[in-house]
DNA sequence: TGCAAAATAGAACGATCGTTCGATTTCAAC
DNA sequence: GTTGAAATCGAACGATCGTTCTATTTTGCA
C-alpha cells in the first residue's frame, strides 16, 4: 500500500502550464502575484488594493486588474499562491520524514517557523480565517477549501503516529489538533500582535505536553533513556 | 492583605458621568455605540463605517460623526466598550469564586461561552489582533492595552492556582497562560470560520488537559477520587 | 416662557475604491 | 517584415469613504 499521504493537500491544482516558455503575460502575472502576496500578508487579503498593487509594481491600474477580471479572482489566486507555498515549505520537506512522530514532529516544527515573525509576513490562513468569518461567497470558500486541506493532512499524521505505536490509541487526533492548532494561534498571536520574544520557544515546549500528553509509555520512555 | 484581583482590569476607565441624569446627548451615544459594538463584532473594526452606523441607527452621518469627532476615537470607543461588556460577563463573575482552581476554571468557562457562537458577535479582541498587527496608532495601543490587562489578570489567577496548592510549584504561568489561550484561539477560529460543532467541547477537554499537566499530584489524586 | 447651548441634519469636499472602455503598444507566429 | 492577437495604458464612471461647514432643530435651565 503506497504512502498516498505525499499527495499534494488535498485540492483542486491546475495541471496546467507549468514549465512551457512562459508568455510574457504569464510572467508578468507571477510577478504581480508575487507582490499581491506580500502585501495581503501585511494588511491582509481585504487590504488588498489594486492601486496600491498597480504602485508597487509600476503598472497602471487597469494593466494589474485584466489579469485577474475581478478583485475577488485575485484574492482567490493570492490564496492558492500561498497555499502552493505552504505545501512548498511546510508540507512536502515534512512529509520526507518517516512516519509517526517525526514526520509530525517534523510538519509542527516548519509550521511554527512559517508562522512566527522569522519571515516577517503573517498566515494567510489565520488572517484570512478572522476577515472571513462572517462574509460568505467565494473567497470564504476557497480559504477553508485550503485549511481543511492543511487540517486533514495534519489529521493523517497524528492518526498515522498511533498506528506507529508514538501515540496511545486513545488519542482523538481532532482533539489533538485543535491543541496543536491552538498553539500556532496563540504563536501567531502573540509574536505578531503583542510583539512577544518568547513566543517560538512557547509554542514548541507547548507541543512537547501535548505529545506527552498523547505519548505511549513505551515512547515516553524512549525518550527519557535518551537524555 | 486585600485580594487586590478584584480590582478592574488594570486599565484607566472614566470615572466620570455614570448616573448623572443622562443628557439626551449620551444617551444617543449610547445607542450608537450599542450598534457600533454589534456592527464591529460581525465586520472588524476596520469595517466599522460612519455611513453604515448612520443607516442603522436612523442618524444622519455627521450627527454620528459628531459624538466621536473622528473614526479612530469611534473605534477605541468601541474598544472600550467591549472591554466593559467583558469584565461585567467574564472576569468579574469569576472573580467571586474562590480562588485558585476554581477561579481560573470559571474564568476559562466564562471566556469560552463568551467567545464561541453562543452569543453570535465575535470577539473585537481576537479579530482586532489579526486586523492591527501590522498597523500602529492609537487603535492597536488601545486594543493592545486591553489585551494585556486581560492577560495580567489571567497570569494572576494561575499563580494563586500555584499558591493554593492546586497547580504544582513547576508551573510557569506565562507558559500555561499560552496554552489555554490557544484554546481560546482555536475555539474561536473552528467554530465561528469553520463552522465545526465539537469545538466548544474541545476546547473545554483541552483546558482539562492543561490543567492535569500543571496540577499537583495531591490535586490530582482529589479530583480522582471525587467520581 | 424665553434663550443660550447642545444636538442633529444636510450638502458638499477630496480621496480612493473596483471596474469599464477604447486607444495604443508590444509580442509572437508566419 | 507583416499581421493578428495579446498586453498594457489612460481616462473616466459611480460608489463609498471620512471629514468639514453651515443651518436648523431640540434640549435644558433661569
Amino acid at each position: 500500500m503506497p504512502d498516498s499521504t505525499t499527495a499534494p493537500l488535498q485540492t483542486a491544482r491546475e495541471a496546467s502550464a507549468l514549465q512551457r516558455p512562459l508568455k510574457k503575460g504569464r510572467q508578468t502575472r507571477a510577478t504581480i502575484l508575487e507582490a499581491a502576496l506580500a502585501l495581503a500578508s501585511h494588511m491582509g487579503l481585504e487590504g488588498l488594493s489594486i492601486g496600491a498593487l498597480a504602485e508597487v509594481t509600476g503598472m497602471s491600474k487597469s494593466g494589474v486588474f485584466a489579469h485577474f477580471g475581478s478583485r475577488e479572482e485575485l484574492q482567490i489566486s493570492v490564496i492558492r499562491e500561498y497555499h502552493a507555498k505552504f505545501e512548498e515549505e511546510v508540507f512536502f520537506p515534512a512529509m520526507r520524514e518517516p512516519r509517526g512522530l517525526p514526520r509530525l514532529r517534523a510538519l509542527f516544527d516548519r509550521w511554527v517557523k512559517r508562522v512566527s515573525v522569522e519571515l516577517d509576513s503573517g498566515c494567510i490562513y489565520i488572517s484570512g480565517a478572522v476577515e472571513f468569518d462572517d462574509r460568505p461567497g467565494p473567497v470564504r470558500d476557497a480559504l477553508v477549501t485550503m485549511v481543511r486541506a492543511w487540517q486533514t493532512a495534519l489529521e493523517r499524521a497524528i492518526h498515522m503516529a498511533v498506528e506507529e505505536g508514538h501515540l496511545s490509541e486513545r488519542t482523538d487526533p481532532l482533539q489533538m489538533l485543535f491543541e496543536i492548532h491552538g498553539l500556532i494561534l496563540s504563536l501567531h498571536h502573540d509574536a505578531r500582535f503583542l510583539r512577544s520574544k518568547g513566543a517560538t520557544l512557547s509554542a514548541r515546549v507547548g507541543f512537547e505536553h501535548t505529545v506527552s500528553h498523547y505519548a505511549t509509555p513505551a515512547a515516553t520512555a524512549t525518550r527519557a533513556k535518551r537524555r
